[in-house]
DNA sequence: CGCGGCTTTGATGTTCATCAAGTAAAGTGG
DNA sequence: CCACTTTACTTGATGAACATCAAAGCCGCG
């Protein structure tokens, strides 16, 4: 709710300087992590930033590529994920705004180990790698900053894959649809965001399965399903699903 | 081999001169991370750092505990582990002397996520935190130096867990006694520093399956078996099931 | 020496993948 | 905008992979 009026404000904010929307110094994400930098670094970065929009099924990078920006989402929805040498895919994580995609692999020097892309239309910022390291390196309360941001980044991974493993299918689709409707879209009914295979490919069960599922869960009062469109009818017994498995 | 006579002569360099080995001035991992401090920087982690031995069995951070210092391998061998609430573990990885075994959490100002036990006698470094972090925040180079460690462990981990899901039990255990006998003990003959109950902790398998399929290696003339002791037999079949599943 | 944890094998059951076949929806080109 | 093609969705039948249960031998250790 107070999200909701953060957004609405913002909305107007930008209605009246729009010329001030290319400019991250008004970007409702900005303390979540340059919030330490004086004017000079953030005229840095912000003249190493390009701002780019997606469409659904776009690639926005890919694996093997280069990583040469510091990217972050301001708007949308991504995939990142895998391909086997058999062509299927494997879907690490659904990114949304505020997240920093590929922070944790910035420094490695090297190239992107999964690819992203949008799943529905998203708006990215794109910082260039130089210009984000040369802030690093002159600002080490920044750096510690983007240090704790890592650190939370992966503590998160690891209980999400800990919390998977131990789930057999009911369990995950429940923790995915649990996922989307309190985390992305903050309301019970909600349009679907990826395909059926890819709810598979998220957490490594078949196409068949996951439909199987859903339609298991229809028919026990605990979603409504229309296509694409799921509304949570039975929340609690949901979570009770995600959490015993 | 060159491990070998590497290791050779840092243990005639310990005989030799036993009074500096608490001074990881002369610590064979020195370059590994701390190549850029410089001597006062160096004096800072020196004191305060302390050395502890484990013996195999031993829990050396429980999760939940709060993090204060950071940690380093020098002999031995590690699991780390998260409990479920049925009681049962679920390994995240094994590491061996080099690794920095919680760097990625470090900086999270938060507590342990996992377990950490000691799988044989086992010899870690401890830095308290405040020290290290004051070096970070004097010296960004090694601020970056540590970055860059973070992705590379981060790019592991992602490619570890992709290849692992992967696989089915054949190619899982193939791949984990591949990593014992070329990471861990560089040798195609080892004893198993882990029960079978663990491997299948450590792969989401059960222990009989695991023990079914060792005995299957051991029936197709991959492996030999004695008790813990472990010979393969035939790397190159070993190698093809690690890669085909 | 006896207890508990580790190992092993066999029998049985569950979960999930695979295969097949059809319908619905969403692109695509004329 | 419609015919056509492709992709997504759905259901059922079958089988494979793996978990669970049971029982017994082994080994180290107090």
């Amino acid at each position: 709710m107070i999200y909701l009026i953060f957004l609405y404000i913002y909305n107007l904010f930008i209605m009246k300087t729009s010329k001030d929307i290319l400019n991250c110094k008004y970007c409702i994400y900005r303390n979540l992590l340059f919030g330490q930098l004086d004017d000079k670094q953030y005229e840095i970065i912000n003249n190493a930033r390009q701002e780019f929009v997606f469409k659904r099924g776009e690639v926005i990078r890919k694996e093997g590529e280069r990583i040469n920006s510091f990217l972050y989402m301001r708007k949308g929805l991504v995939k990142l994920y895998k391909t086997d040498r058999r062509g299927k895919d494997q879907i690490l994580s659904i990114n949304k705004p505020g997240d920093f995609i590929n922070l944790l692999n910035i420094f490695s020097n090297s190239t992107y180990k999964y690819s992203i892309a949008a799943l529905e239309e998203t708006l990215v910022c794109d910082v260039k790698l130089d210009a984000f390291i040369e802030v690093v390196k002159n600002n080490t309360d920044f750096a510690l900053s983007v240090l704790n941001r890592i650190s939370k980044i992966s503590d998160e991974t690891i209980d999400r894959r800990f919390a998977l493993a131990q789930k057999q299918i009911k369990g995950r689709v429940a923790n995915i649809l649990l996922f989307l409707a309190e985390n992305v879209y903050r309301n019970n009914e909600f349009r679907l965001p990826v395909t059926r295979r890819e709810v598979g490919e998220l957490v490594s069960m078949t196409t068949e399965n996951i439909i199987r599922t859903f339609s298991e869960f229809r028919k026990d009062g605990i979603i409504d399903l229309n296509g694409k469109v799921i509304t949570i009818l039975d929340i609690k017994r949901l979570k009770n699903i995600d959490k015993t498995g």
